[in-house]
DNA sequence: AACTATTTATAAGA
DNA sequence: TTCTTATAAATAGTT
């Protein structure tokens, strides 16, 4: 429909072929346009020129999303819906395990021992006394090394006290007193954080501490729940 | 075009209005597919009659799906991908969750203690005891609890029997003496389940399982791994 | 579904 | 790009 006939084959000059994409955008656009109203059909038109660029047109009775999803119910092809699934059932499955693990922790905690029996109490009850065996040992072997550390680091400043004593006397009548002094004080410095660090180290047998949830992280009421 | 020119609105006449239809969704499809082919373009084309009969249209470089995804890269309209995007952040959070609850309970188990200081290990410590302390409670209540309900069953059992013993002397002359042959019986058919049904009952104080993992539900090794 | 008079779209040129 | 215009193509009304 124009000067001459044209053959239905791509056009090689980018420039004509930028022309007649412009021309038969529109000649298109009207189509679907008239197809709408004269036929009232939903249509949905997106192209895309060979730069790229965007040209759409949606029956206004709906959008680019509802076609889509009427697309897909009426052909039941799956652009989405299978993945969707997946993630819905993924989810279902993870809050399956989250609550597992919840009851678990509950019936490690004391709680929730209504529907338990004798046996199951016993069980548990035995695994506790394992946990806390393990926990036990755990603390004391620490608390040996720690100890052991502190009684190292202790013994050594001592040491190197002893020896700026020693050197102090030696250069009693030397001018260069101030060099020593100096030394001197470091040596207090550098021990009294020691003690401070683990105070506790001195009392672990004496008072256990009244409130029951001391605990560091994984032991505070976290916010677990779901956004 | 055509032997008289027409409106641009509604046709009325259903007949019509399909017949239109189906002639300038020939065209439109036809000139979808020139655009394709001339202009080397992208076209997607979806058309619902208004009797909701499907036709579409794609250029064959691509798919329904690809020049939908296209389509919201280049409007930066967002159809599909905030719902997605929650539901992976729903994911990631509660996998979280279950890694955590993880830990907080192979620490509860006493695994996984190396990192803890003496103080988090005291308030573990502590926070075992006082569970270990609930169980036991749980489980003299359930046991004293169970014992109690035997004894008054046994007890009324056993008053059950002396009345029928009684009745059976009363009646020692009687001709029906088979009658309360068949009671007799029954009276100690019905006290022997009661005693099998709990046999630990009467050895609770004796021996502890050596198993340590005797417990029902909520403390088999569950299968927690992701599919 | 086919025909065809007419309208509409558009290729080529300006 | 836009306008013009000759011509091809689409299609409304008819059969």
């Amino acid at each position: 429909m124009g000067r001459g006939k044209i053959e239905i084959k791509k056009i090689e000059n980018p420039t004509n072929r930028q022309v007649t994409y412009s021309k038969r955008r529109v000649g298109i656009l009207k189509k679907a346009k008239e197809l709408t109203v004269l036929c009232d059909a939903q249509v949905s038109l997106i192209m895309f020129s060979s730069t790229g660029k965007l040209a759409d047109y949606c029956s206004p009775s709906t959008d680019i999303k509802g076609v889509y999803e009427r697309y897909q119910v009426v052909t039941g092809m799956d652009l989405w819906n299978a993945q969707y699934e997946r993630m819905q059932n993924t989810l279902k499955h993870l809050n399956e395990i989250n609550q597992k693990l919840r009851k678990e922790i509950r019936q490690r905690k004391g709680e929730e021992l209504e529907g338990m029996e004798i046996k199951e109490l016993r069980g548990l009850e035995q695994t506790l006394e394992e946990s806390l065996r393990i926990v036990r040992q755990r603390k004391y072997h620490v608390i040996a090394t720690q100890t052991d550390t502190y009684k190292k680091k202790l013994k050594s400043t001592r040491e190197t006290y002893r020896a700026l004593v020693h050197e102090l006397e030696m250069k009693d009548d030397n001018p260069n007193y101030a060099f020593s002094a100096e030394n001197h004080n470091r040596v207090y410095e550098t021990s009294i954080p020691m003690v401070n660090d683990c105070p506790q180290m001195f009392s672990f047998r004496v008072v256990q501490p009244i409130q029951p949830n001391l605990l560091g992280i994984g032991y505070e009421s976290h916010d677990l729940s779901l956004a």
